[in-house]
RNA sequence: GGGGCCGUCGUCUAGCAUGGUAGGAUGCUAGCCUGGGGUGCUAGUGGUCGCAGGUUCAAAUCCUGCCGGCCCCA
């Protein structure tokens, strides 16, 4: 270390300053994944991976609950099954990956790694739809996609290849489909909420933004701190575009019959992009308690032999009563690190509680408790260390408020055109009435690099078009510039 | 889709203009010392200078191409 200098080990950008440059050091040195060789992939770290892992349990559950079920998709799609449907393939086709080779020989058929399941998936479900006895067919997958992104790679936001599910319905009528659609919509946003502590805004994309091959997209969006917005998560109402081109047909209860009406919709580890965004600080990474993988770790103090002795006996005791309260805890029994330096290196990898155990905590009967996302210390007896259990409920409903209070912050109205410009220039949401004209929403995308991230549901309240002052329907829609 | 910056032990970097075979800090390992907010001492460890060509007696340094990272604008 230079003398006098910043310190080489921890987060030497801050949040406010440096916002890109801060992100990717959290990434880095909070060990959560690393650049792979190749340009725009990652690897993701057992600690990235274990968030990773909690929000598919979580998220697999609550599929479950819903009677959806898992199975298993190749990640190679010929050319000519992914093409079927027109629209879609032209949507994908500037990112996808082809192999054109398999050893020296050049292969008839290119196969495309898949950048979405749609057509594989589609491919087999009209093999196993008969008849409406076999509906609705509702699997999810959890696997990967790939698209060549060339500019603008980050890790967990945009990357080559990315871990995400992708849940595939067919039904017997349009209703059924479309609430199903609603349905996954509504428990991502049940998820984010309750396990990453991010408030969303749902509702519908426009259609520009909307996904290829759709005929609507539902979406899940969050405000990032920088002011730019980020889409969490999507559901598509695919109508019959699918089913049609791949014969996904069924005979109905008269034996008539008819394509199928469809969905999709997925969430990727994105997510965890967004959860180190909203919740981290100027001394590395926050974790939503329930996403940790590690929730407390005790720090014992000592100076001597016979303080070690006391104190390692009591942090083992102290780990025991958590551990039995159902908390992931650990004692950082590490050799020739000053405490100082472990509480700073377990605040950097975003821990949410910190317990120290030192000579004088023996004597007065209570631990020091730490809580990361606002490093606030109290005193907690002995006896009643499992209370962290609550304490970290507590925590969560602190870091979700902070949050909300922070969207609805940087959530603006604009009524006229010169406002939009102004407030969208400052980032963040702005609500705006909007004729629905393709030409007035590229406008402001050509003009002010702002695009329509959201259209919440809702009756519109008769306001004039902040572009061209036309009469609008519906409810105004979220313009922002996003990542 | 345009424009720019940058790659030297794990990390941060000196050296590059004017070619002569790489130095420091930190980390890591061992031992001691310390310990309530990033300790100190001693010894040791660690680099095909992003990769591939080219120029040259000689390349981290000059030239070309590629790979990778980052930023700005649309």
């Amino acid at each position: 270390m230079a003398r006098g200098g910043p310190p080489l080990v921890g987060i030497t950008a801050t949040k406010s300053g440096d916002f890109s440059e801060w992100y990717t050091q959290v990434v880095l040195k909070a060990e959560l994944a690393d650049y792979a060789p190749v340009k725009g992939l990652m690897v993701l770290r057992p600690d990235g991976y274990s968030i990773w892992e909690s929000l598919r349990s979580t998220l697999d559950a609550e599929f479950a609950k819903s009677g959806v079920r898992n199975a298993f998709v190749p990640t190679l799609i010929p050319e000519s099954l992914l093409s079927r449907e027109a629209e879609h393939f032209a949507g994908f086709t500037p990112e996808v990956f082809w192999v054109t080779h398999s050893g020296d020989a050049e292969v008839g058929d290119r196969l495309a790694l898949r950048p979405t399941s749609e057509a594989l998936a589609y491919e087999m479900y009209a093999r196993w739809i008969k008849s409406w006895r076999d509906l609705p067919l509702r699997i999810n997958f959890w696997n990967t996609a790939l698209r060549a992104e060339i500019k603008a790679t980050r890790p967990f936001l945009r990357t080559s290849e990315f871990l995400w599910q992708e849940g595939h319905t067919a039904h017997e009528t349009r209703e059924e489909a479309e609430a199903e659609a609603e349905r996954a919509l509504e428990t991502y946003a049940r998820v984010m909420e309750g396990e990453l502590a991010i408030p969303v805004i749902r509702g519908t994309k426009s259609e520009r933004e909307k996904f290829v091959g759709a005929v609507r997209t539902l979406a899940v969006e969050a405000m990032m701190p920088d002011g730019r917005a980020l889409q969490m998560g999507t559901s598509h109402f695919l109508g019959q575009n699918f089913s049609v081109p791949f014969g996904i047909r069924y005979a109905d209860r008269d034996n008539v019959e008819r394509p199928a009406w469809q969905t999709s919709w997925g969430v990727s580890w994105r997510l965890i992009g967004a959860m180190i965004m909203v919740h981290g600080d100027d001394k590395g990474l926050v974790l939503p308690p329930r996403v940790a993988p590690l929730q407390a770790v005790i720090v014992p103090i000592y100076y001597d032999a016979d303080a070690e002795a006391r104190v390692t006996a009591k942090a083992g005791e102290l780990l025991a009563a958590l551990e039995a309260a159902g908390v992931r805890a650990r004692v950082d029994s590490r050799e020739g690190l000053t405490p100082g330096f472990k509480f700073n290196d377990w605040e950097l990898r975003g821990v949410p509680v910190r317990i120290e155990v030192g000579p004088k905590d023996l004597e007065s009967g209570e631990a020091v408790v730490v809580t990361r996302h606002n490093r606030a210390k109290s005193r907690v007896p002995f006896a009643e260390i499992a209370s962290v259990r609550s304490t970290m409920d507590a925590m969560h409903g602190e870091m979700l408020a902070a949050a909300r209070e922070s969207l609805e912050s940087m959530t603006r109205d604009a009524s006229s055109y010169a406002d939009l410009e102004r407030l969208v220039a400052s980032g963040g949401f702005v609500r705006a009435p909007w004729c629905g004209s393709p030409e007035c929403e590229a406008r402001v995308k050509d003009e002010t690099g702002a695009e329509i991230r959201v259209i919440p549901g809702g009756p519109g309240d008769g306001a004039a078009c902040a572009v061209c002052g036309k009469e609008c329907a519906g409810a105004a829609p979220l313009f922002a510039r996003g990542y």
